[in-house]
DNA sequence: TTGCTCCTCACGTCACGTGAGGTGGC
DNA sequence: TTGCTCCTCACGTCACGTGAGGTGGC
């Protein structure tokens, strides 16, 4: 009954520190039995290690207190409570996947260090790419800059129409590169708004958890250098290429006859091209 | 050269928040190449995507602000970087190792709450032991509760002897029960200082990452029906035992014919003993 | 001129840890 | 009486997110 600790000797057998067991009291999680009026003093009974157990237990599965206040407050049965858990079990799985992602980065970057001279920790920038609804046109074509040009023009016609048309910026996937007499296979995105009117033609295209980009400025004439860097880059730091390459125009040129651009994305000369090199990548069954 | 971009599209370009870019500013990590001084307006170029990959990629693999200020302003070697992010390699992973212990204590909770009908998320506390430097006394003895007492006598008396206690409890390991005829094997430990002094004979006991817990007041004659159903519960969620039961004692009874212990540890009558069960526990072999 | 973009504060986050400065208890 | 324990503020942590209230730029 009046077998009563005070906070030093309490913390000690429930081993946490002083300052939690303060806190705990003032977040209501733990009160002491008894507050000497005096002195300020805490006193603990032996049988609130049962309490601080449920805490501590709590605490070392990952909830944080407001949690904990809540499942205790809220009286409720077994069934709710073994969900609650369950719900953080998921939240820790999720944790863990989002540190194997953290050490696949820092994979990466050793790899790029190991390599060369410079320091080589921004050759690439890696990323992710998310989903995205697009209006796309598939074409097979000979000659790529002029063709692609005019698709870009019919593809932001079409969603002109419908008004659909969202902010984020139009691209360009390569399925096939054009090869020696063999005609390339590019598709022209253009994205669309979440509420899609009936009747527009669009598609969603998936996107990866990791990819690599670069980003430049200035006349397309870069891009087969530029991808042929990236292309050695991931095989050197070990990564393998994981979907076709996107071109992502954030500045370009339009011909605009029957639809309008925000005057931000448009380009008067080549010279004001913004353009990125996306490759979605995946690790290589290597290590992990 | 004038390619200059204002924070949103800057920001749209790496793929950061706008206020991720005022932040890096503020913190010296990345200053805009133009900054107004009549409106306040941040300028960007596009060159700067690089230096802004090197800090996301940075950040996407667990790296803090400070931290990457300091590699960037340190002008380091190709060496020294490796060093450095090989060190960030290993606080992930223990990290990871952090997580699958939190993973396998709502496991634990889990199981724990299949069990019964009563909320038991305390039945027992999980916990961890560390290692400790004791003074330790083995003997196999037929008749536990006098000989123990007789053991710690000496055991302290010894300890007292070097002033070598430390303020940490001191307890017994049950290395072998007494069964039908055959002597228990017990062992007393004194916890000692960190400078132990020469001529005491001390060992390492070691700790173990997992352990249960349960703290009773009062007489010794609760221990058995404690340790039984602390092994039920350990049977019940899954566990294995890990090592010898351990009694720790926070309150006891003591002679003091040769040393002098604390008033605090010091228990006038059986009533106020304080004692703690503790037994180290391993994951089976189950799943992860 | 109207939106849109951008600006600068100021506050919140999470679970305590770290003092500072002072007092109760044996 | 001297240490030891305990007390209450107050501030710091980390990397921004979230407004509030206001202004520049096309």
């Amino acid at each position: 009954m009046d077998d009563l600790l005070r906070i030093g000797q309490f913390a000690k057998l429930g081993r946490v520190s002083i300052k939690a067991l303060r806190f705990y009291d003032a977040e209501g999680l733990l009160h002491p039995s008894f507050v000497d009026p005096h002195s300020g003093y805490r006193y603990y009974q032996v049988g609130q290690t049962r309490e601080l157990a449920t805490i501590t237990n709590l605490r070392a599965g990952g909830f944080s207190i407001s949690e904990i206040l809540q499942l205790l407050n809220s009286e409720m049965g077994n069934e709710e409570l073994l969900n609650q858990v369950s719900a953080k079990r998921e939240k820790l799985l999720e944790h863990r996947a989002s540190i194997d992602q953290q050490l696949q980065t820092v994979d990466t970057l050793l790899e790029s260090l190991r390599g060369e001279h410079e320091q080589t920790l921004s050759a690439v920038k890696l990323t992710s790419i998310p989903e995205q609804n697009v209006h796309g046109l598939v074409e097979k074509i000979p000659s790529p800059d002029i063709d692609i040009t005019a698709m870009f023009e019919t593809a932001e016609t079409t969603v002109a129409g419908f008004e659909a048309r969202s902010d984020a910026p139009p691209f360009l996937i390569i399925h096939e590169l054009p090869m020696a007499g063999v005609r390339a296979r590019m598709e022209v995105c253009i994205p669309v708004r979440e509420d899609v009117p009936i009747g527009l033609k669009t598609r969603l295209v998936e996107g990866n958890d990791l990819a690599c980009s670069v980003v430049f400025s200035g006349s397309y004439s870069q891009t087969d250098t530029l991808r042929q860097r990236m292309q050695e880059w991931i095989a050197q730091v070990g990564l393998r290429i994981d979907g076709p390459l996107r071109e992502v125009y954030y500045r370009f040129g339009a011909d605009q006859g029957e639809y309008r651009l925000p005057a931000s994305v448009l380009a008067r000369s080549s010279d004001e091209y913004l353009t990125e090199l996306l490759l979605p990548i995946s690790t290589c069954p290597t290590e992990v």
